[in-house]
DNA sequence: AAAATATATGTTCATTTGTTCATATGTATT
DNA sequence: AATACATATGAACAAATGAACATATATTTT
């Protein structure tokens, strides 16, 4: 049986990787939203405040500020106070790389 | 007000490409299941057929097959008939690069 | 210190999603 | 053709999710 010996193998692997692969379903479960990739795309392009995201996407305050709170606790955005404003940012250049990623497929 | 019209072009920039990215939210929902990952992920290194995960998933045949289903609704695997079973395999290699990519944010 | 402004939080509700169970479909083997 | 085997499908149900509403918190401006 040489090819169930190679999909134990993959089963062992797999099963190694839990958490790991636990993990990268929890962050795409972040992009799997179109809110929260609108606000993400937006971002890639300038830092925005709340009210700015709230007015252009045409949601609640409440809801971008929620979105903003599970970005922000995956690590994709950081956030400052600017003034009266708290200014919404990328956290690191991941985000535009994984979207970027993810339109290739698309547009394909 | 310098950055208001920067903003009000990101506005539009999104408004335009709206359809794009709510398939882009789509796309990443397929990956945001840890069950669907961990197939695709075990697909990248060999073609299995839905006993085999099956078992190896340790769940249902049955929700392999739904699993399965809407991985191939979304074109990221395919299947073919062998004998008796059914093969799955990666539709093509952006899978693969979309795995990888989310990987690198989570293992920094 | 009070009022105004901006953001965050708690709660509720409707919708979506993933799994299991039962069963149907389809192919291979006898 | 009948049986066994592998996969697909449908229904039901529990859990998760996203939005809105009401309200709390925090900072700035007067």
């Amino acid at each position: 049986m040489e090819n169930q010996n190679a999909i134990t193998k993959i089963k062992e692997a797999i099963t190694r990787n839990n958490e790991v692969l636990d993990a990268l379903a929890d962050l795409y479960k972040v992009f799997a939203d179109s809110t929260r990739v609108k606000i993400l795309c937006a971002l890639t392009q300038s830092e925005m405040c709340v009210g700015e995201i709230s007015e252009f996407l045409d949601i609640t305050q409440s809801a971008v500020s929620h979105q903003l709170r599970t970005l922000k606790a995956s690590s994709l955005v950081k956030s400052q106070r600017k003034g009266k404003n708290i200014v919404y940012s990328l956290a690191d250049e991941h985000v535009r790389t994984i979207i970027d990623c993810g339109m290739e497929h698309i547009t394909e």
